[in-house]
Parts: C-alpha cells; structure tokens; sequence
DNA sequence: GATTACAGTGTGGTTAGACCACAGTGGTAG
DNA sequence: CTACCACTGTGGTCTAACCACACTGTAATC
C-alpha cells in the first residue's frame, strides 16, 4: 500500500470514529506526518485527494480560515469527477442530461410542502425576474434547481443532481450565447419554473415531475445539447 | 490559482482537445514538470487527483502498465467520495440506499432485451448458484447488478448505481455475517435475481423495477441498514 | 492611555535534489 | 541457445529548505 493511501486510512478513521467532525481541524501537515511516521509529501498527496472529494478545505495564514478544516461539499467534487470523465468521451452529455432529469423529476415528486427550501426557492424566483444578466440568470436558476431537489429530503439526490448540472456547466453555458432569443427563452424559463413551484404547493407531485423534465430536456435540445454526439 | 492546479487545468485540456485519449500516456512526471515549469511534486498532485478521480492509472516500472495512463473508471472514484462523506455523516445511508432503488429500477424499467450485458447477467446467475462462499456470491451480485444497469444503456446511471453500492459496500458487508439464516437468504436473492431478469426479458419493465425496488430495499432491511440512524 | 508599527509564530504552497523499488531491455558470458 | 546481469526509465518516497499569508503580541509613538 502506498503511503499517502495510510494517511487517508488514517483520517478517514477518525472521521468514521467522530474524533474528527464537521468544521473539525485537521492537525497541520508537519504534525501530521511526524505522528504517522511518514514525509509532509505524503500527507500532502493525502489533502489534496480529500480536497478533491470535497471534504476538506486548506486555507493557508491563520485564525478562522486557516489550516485544513472537514467541509461536506460532495456536489462540487463529483461535478469535477464527471467533467472530466465527460472530457475523455467516456460519459455521454446526453446520459448526463438524461440523468439529471431523472433525479430532478424524483425529487419534484416528493418535494415536501412548506419546508425552508421551498420558501427560498420561490424567493429565488422572484431575484431572477430582475436578474440583470445571463450569469446572474444562470446562478440563481442553479440554486433554484438545487433547492427544489433539497425539498424532497435526499442529500445523495441533491448532491448527484447539483453535480450533473456542475458536470455540463461549462459546456451548456457557452452554448446559451447561440440562442436565437435569448429574452424569450428566458421569459418561458421563468414561467415554467412558477408552474412547476405550483404544481409542488399544490400536492400535485405528478405534474411537477413532468413539467421538470420537460422544462430541462426543453433547454438543452433548445441549446443543442444532447443531439450532437461529439462534444467538445 | 496554485500550481497543481494549473496542471490538472493542462491535462483536461489534453484530453477535451484529444490529444490524449482512454489508453493512452500522459508524459513522465519529470517531463510534465519541465515542460509546464513547475516542479515535479505539482504534477504528482494533480495525478494524484486524476487518479482519486478514476481518470487515471499510475503504474511503476515499465513496459505494458508502467506509467500513467487515462483510463475510465468514475464507479469507483465516486464510490470513494461518497463513502468518505458517509464517514462525515453528512450523507446519511438511508439516502444512498433510496437513491440506489431509485436509479437501478429505472434501469430494470429501460433494460434493452438482447444486449451482450443481459446474457452477461445471465451467465453470472447461473455462476453464483455455484458460489462457494458469501465473499464470492457478493462478488458475482454487485456485477449482476451492474450488467443489469448496463443494459439500459446509460453510462452514467450505471456509473453512479455501481458507486452507491460500492460506498457502503463495507458497511453492509460487515453485516451479512449477523444475517439469521444466510442460506435462506442467499436462496431468496437468487431466485428474486432470476424473477428480475425474466421479466425484463417478457419485456415488462414496470415489473422489472417493481421487482428491482423491493429486491435492493429487501436486502438493506434484512441487514438492518437504513433504519438506523447512526451508522459506522 | 490609545494608536500604530513591527517582529514573531504557525499555517499551507512550492521547490530542488536525492534515493528507492520496480519491470522491462539488451548485451554478454557460459 | 541459455542464463545472467547491468542499464534505463517509470513512479514512490523522503528531506530540507524557502515563500506568502494572516493573525498575535509587544513595543514604540503620539
């Protein structure tokens, strides 16, 4: 076994034991390396892995930001994971967008009723019809659609869903400059998402579950995604 | 932006552009490091993250496996990143287990009748009859599984689906040996396999998922996982 | 006394250079 | 022809140093 691959036992061991939790500090490299008998290279490969997967931040100086604290940001790192697996042709965009529209169309179904992310989610709503530019536009439209997901109570659904979006941002953003209006689509988006809002105040899981897969697969065939078999 | 990053930014471009494609080499650690001007424990870094990623495998030596190449592996990098947030407690594994009936009976519902990875599933059924002991039955399982959410035809539902199973692998793996009567058990799972796979075949995929559904929630809740709430 | 300036401390970030184990390659002695 | 062995290039590991950063405490100053 590799060294680095000790170290990640070891702090995924205290993780699983609760000696280390959430907000939680990791001792500093050089402590770490000299308790496990191994280089600050080694621990350093070990950071670096668990940054990548989210679960750690590493912030240098010190005091409140500083050394490498636990974080639980899983959405983010699998989005990384699948852009570049989408960028070796192994996953499709069209699997993808399928995906996404599976689990978003689940969580639209079991959204709960009255919980705090519906309220943000129609708050949301309301900033995006005076949102001033595509960006903004598209920002707020990603934690609208993170926040409907988180309605429904699964954090494995909210996470995957998030980073499906994450996954094809990139690449569905550039595309959004070549729609032939955007000021139209935009307009239909919005009424689509206070439908779809609705339809889930209104207990009506079925048709939101609908009106979500509808409005997502709309955009990406709108924005050319999904039909051309060879992205990038 | 730090350094590793910078190169993790180069060898994603490698690949989107097609320079470097699934099989082939990335240039030795010592070239990369000349080439990009930056030393060689910023290029092992980002390796490091390609590697954690499934994207790549470093191999010493030389000849067939040395070196470090692109490969295609994000079920088990996945895998990996969910099961050290499992160990964070911030992805519960009631979660996982849902979110795994919801994609692998959406697969069963979508299984196409007569591709290569149903008659591999078949082929597997009739190896784990014949399995010697519970590691090997396990085993041969997770692959069934896998060949039947294959045969869908998404690469990335299949993905995700084999890297929730693998991210409590351990956990429910410990907790087969508590089973009361493996026998008994492992009999059902069998037979539960060879109902899924017949319908799939009568071409009734509402019964396949239904079947898929209470065949994954049936075993997690014989094992007791789900229902507590405080796993590891 | 309050304010400012600055050295001190501990954090991650980066680098250079060395050595190791490993696995093929190719020459060489038998 | 065979067996051996030095050679080469790969990733794996370690050491020791230096940097930038952000806070902390102290001391000089107003």
């Amino acid at each position: 076994m590799r060294t680095h691959e000790l170290v990640l036992q070891w702090i995924e061991k205290q993780l699983s034991d609760g000696d280390l939790a959430l907000g939680g500090r990791l001792p500093g490299e050089r402590a770490m390396a000299e308790q496990l008998q191994v280089s600050r290279t080694s621990v350093r490969e070990a950071v670096r892995i668990l940054e990548a997967m989210g679960v750690v931040r590493a912030g240098v100086g010190s005091g409140k930001d500083a050394g490498t604290v636990v974080i639980a940001e899983p959405g983010s790192a699998l989005g990384s994971t699948l852009r570049l697996h989408v960028a070796t042709r192994h996953l499709p965009v069209a699997d993808i967008v399928e995906t996404r529209v599976l689990l978003e169309s689940w969580a639209a179904e079991r959204a709960k009723v009255g919980v705090p992310e519906l309220e943000e989610a129609a708050a949301l709503l309301d900033h995006m019809d005076a949102a001033p530019d595509i960006d903004t536009f598209l920002g707020l439209d990603a934690r609208f659609h993170v926040a409907l997901a988180q309605a429904a109570g699964n954090a494995v659904v909210s996470a995957m869903m998030a980073s499906l979006r994450g996954a094809i941002e990139n690449y569905a953003g550039e595309l959004t400059g070549n729609l032939p209006d955007w000021d139209a689509t935009c307009a239909r988006l919005r009424a689509e998402h206070r439908a779809i809002l609705t339809a889930v105040n209104n207990h009506d899981g079925g048709k939101a579950a609908e009106l979500v897969a509808a409005h997502i697969q709309g955009f990406y065939t709108e924005a050319g995604v999904g039909s051309d078999p060879s992205p990038n």
